[in-house]
DNA sequence: AATACAATACTACACATGTAGTCCAAAGTT
DNA sequence: AACTTTGGACTACATGTGTAGTATTGTATT
């Protein structure tokens, strides 16, 4: 039997810890704290929350080699950007990717520059 | 002197509340209420209280014409949206539009004609 | 070995959110 | 007029989240 996998819900903070564990694992909480530093102002221990957290849905596993833990992803980047992604065009645009699309265009103002990169992604020569 | 409007966070329940009042307003709770029986299973007291909640964030306002309060929008539906987006392609993709379109395409696997049509609303031909 | 430091575990606490329930007063019903 | 219903104010309560602090214990240092 396969236990299907739920994609835990998480948090803002949540996914910076993601973030880095996605970039790069496992990881000790060290590591994780240090690479934050650079990008939050988070006490250590608020870091270490936030991990525990994590274990605890269930979206990051934990191993112990030698005597510190480290973390690594148990749940996919992609996934995650998915169910994310969904639930915000359901909350905002009904569920539609063209009502977000169309929305941006007219309010966000894109340039014409953007607008052809924004094409050629689409036709899938995503360089730029 | 100005006071600048902040756009208060609308949490997922209330924003079903804010896609009635933007659909039409001013109404009242039990409008609210009727118009919300049709997507939700919601008690009316729920209602009632994410009303409230809304009136205080100041994402709504009331007035007392007759002996019925009723209730009307403070905010746009373009300024939510465009928060609540902002926010999401921060979290999720840095901020990057190009980002989450590019990753769409390749995990959410559009069809040609939805592409097409994507491509059509770019150039600002959005009928469809 | 004793001490200091740091990793992990456990606790804290206010505010947000989902989801209602209670109480009171005004309005409509019999 | 008494009774019922309902809007609105207030209260409730578990869970999630941001943001840490304390306690314990094993490791590193002198």
């Amino acid at each position: 039997m396969f236990t299907i996998k739920e994609i835990p819900k998480i948090s803002e903070a949540e996914w910076s810890i993601m973030k880095v564990l996605w970039e790069k694992s496992p990881l000790t909480s060290t590591e994780i704290i240090q690479a934050l530093k650079e990008v939050t102002s988070w006490s250590p221990k608020t870091i270490h929350t936030l991990i525990s957290r994590l274990v605890k849905k269930e979206a990051i596993g934990e191993k112990k080699e030698s005597r510190l833990k480290s973390f690594f992803p148990l749940v996919t980047e992609e996934e995650c950007k998915s169910t994310e992604t969904k639930s915000f065009l359901k909350k905002v645009y009904s569920g539609s990717l063209q009502m977000f699309i169309a929305n941006f265009v007219k309010d966000e103002k894109l340039s014409q520059n953007e607008i052809e990169e924004l094409k050629d992604i689409l036709d899938g020569k995503k360089d730029s």
